[in-house]
DNA sequence: GTTAGCAATCTACTGCCTTGACTGCTAATA
DNA sequence: TATTAGCAGTCAAGGCAGTAGATTGCTAAC
């Protein structure tokens, strides 16, 4: 598409923004009167025949004035992220909710989920990815009296205690401290994605004897507990939907699809690798808007968030506030603590 | 309220039927025709006429038909559970989901709820008591590497595994495998609810020593447990309440409300310790109707369902659903496996 | 106590008309 | 060539009147 004129990019702009604003069809004296008053309405009636052919917008019907097309959002939005002001207050406040609050993978999503509905007063989803590998600190082998022995596994992501696993005959005469031993010599201080058992078995000078289903049963707990931790996915204010859609069975699918982590993955997952990015429509939620943002840190992608809400969005708040966010999560989380300034141009 | 004759009877069963089936306002023709053919349109005229004065129903204006009000609501109700039958296969169906499914008290309500909900296709809350006061059937305390140490306690309800506690410096030095003896010595076998720590210690003539952060510790995890334990709230389909409310306010309230375990719990409770009951309105959720149902295992309340839906809900199927879940619990858990066929008289 | 018949009442629907809001076109203007 | 004023054409929305249909309450007869 190619690149509009400045006169016909600043209608298009004033006419998103009294839609977003008004929700009612914008004329082209509205345009005149409330935004350009230098030229006349006939002026910028012929502009818009010309966007409307260019596929900006569009006429609910003769007599009615121009509603943008989502070509026009995008553009809008586009122009919000590239201007937008924040206030150095709520940025303190929001970095100090991440330095308090966030201790852990589940809770910078939830957190950040939070924070970014509260303040767009839109429907939020984040996606925490994991990128830290999880490294055993301690294992240990629990006997119980039932036959069953529980494992204990301590990591730098958090302590895993709800396995418990069968102690084979064997290993219960040999004794379960022993085994216990053994573990913890076997796995301490390795990462799990790196676990090799039969080098780390030779190293000690061990054949792995009648222990193989516990090491199994162990590296099959391992397993899960990694693809776990690998993302957590948190959605916040769902029922903000109400606020703009009043059809039930829109209502209904938008509803089932934030409750579904698959789903929301999918959906603020950007097509391409971009840090902004918005779309209309998209995993069956036809009539909204989602505006994504993607974070990293240390160079490392460590978040998606997503905003999802009417077409008619506020999109400079939401811009501010996901922006807002980066340079939390940056200030906070960021060894490299990057001291550029905000000099995006596209 | 005194009795009505039984041809009002028969007349307002016959208009809560038909309005629930068409949603319209019932025309004394249309009872006429469809209901009792024996008599005239006139004199259901005049027996409406009376219904309407005892406050039964309702006219939205002159030339419509009657509507029903709570009143006719709840008598329509009270009878629905005194005739309703169901097939023996559902309730086969349903016996084999809790024998199947059921192994604590959270899948109690989350399999209770799921069934009524999918049976009735309304909203629908369970609250799950547990009776059993918590056995402690074996303690134990692993020591972590960072000072801390895992508390362990298997119970007759499950094991507690997620509570780590600072070992003491004293503690520590004394070791922790014996503190863990003392622990399971003193708690081993023994009631939560009926735990006095200084008569324990003194019959195993220990006195508590530099132990007693470490107990205290473990009491109060025992006790939270315990509350935890004794509840379990869950709800299924909440989002069935867009199939017959439009209005965006209610719902919204309404879906809040069914996120808080709290209000759900008084919303299902009776008011008067009733076998089934209906009211409507409640806790801000004032257009819909709520049929709740108590259950009891060997003469002990062991949970209350609510089922939640509009005025106009298919009563019978939810009182053959209530009922239904009731034999089945009895023929699952119920030691006396009371055969007494239902012959409830209110 | 029950019924038929009938006037009265009221909603919902339909079509008609008016109003007001825009647009697009045309011709004049800078 | 770009801009503007003026004007006719188009259309949705709202108000109004009239009609059809449904149902009630009343009355008088059975």
């Amino acid at each position: 598409m190619t690149k509009l004129s400045d006169r016909k990019e600043k209608i298009l702009n004033a006419l998103v923004d009294d839609y977003i604003k008004s929700a009612e069809p914008v004329s082209s004296g509205d345009i005149q009167s409330k935004y350009m008053p230098e030229v006349s309405s006939a002026t910028i009636r012929s502009e818009l025949n010309a966007l409307e052919a260019l596929g900006y917008i569009d006429k609910p019907h003769t007599s009615a004035g121009r509603v943008p097309k989502p070509e026009a959002y995008k553009l809008y939005c586009q122009r919000a992220f590239e201007n937008h002001e924040f206030t150095e207050q709520d940025l303190t406040s929001m970095t100090e909710r991440f330095s308090k609050q966030v201790t852990s993978i589940e809770s910078l999503s939830v957190e950040a989920a939070k924070i970014i509905s509260d303040q767009t007063n839109y429907t939020t989803v984040f996606v925490a990815n994991n990128n830290e590998d999880v490294v055993i600190e301690e294992i240990k082998l629990v006997g119980l009296q039932n036959g069953l022995a529980l494992v204990l596994i301590v990591t730098n992501c958090g302590i895993i205690t709800d396995k418990a696993i069968e102690i084979p005959d064997d290993v219960k005469q040999a004794g379960i401290e022993a085994a216990s031993d053994l573990l913890d010599k076997v796995f301490q201080g390795k990462k799990v994605s790196s676990i090799n058992l039969d080098s780390e078995l030779k190293k000690i000078g061990k054949s792995i004897e009648g222990y193989k289903t516990v090491f199994d049963e162990i590296i099959s707990i391992l397993e899960s507990y990694c693809l776990e931790k690998r993302k957590s996915v948190h959605v916040e204010g769902a029922l903000k939907v109400l606020d703009y859609n009043e059809n039930p069975s829109d209502v209904k699918n938008f509803l089932e699809i934030m409750s579904d982590s698959d789903s929301l993955e999918r959906l603020v997952t950007p097509d391409d690798n971009i840090e902004f990015s918005m779309k209309i429509g998209g995993e069956g939620i036809d009539k909204c808007a989602i505006v994504t943002a993607e974070y990293k840190i240390n160079g490392q992608v460590i978040g998606q968030a997503g905003v999802i809400g009417p077409e008619r969005m506020d999109y400079k708040k939401v811009a501010s506030v996901l922006d807002g966010i980066k340079k939390s999560l940056e200030s906070v989380f960021d060894d490299t603590q990057t001291e550029d300034i905000d000099e995006r141009k596209e």
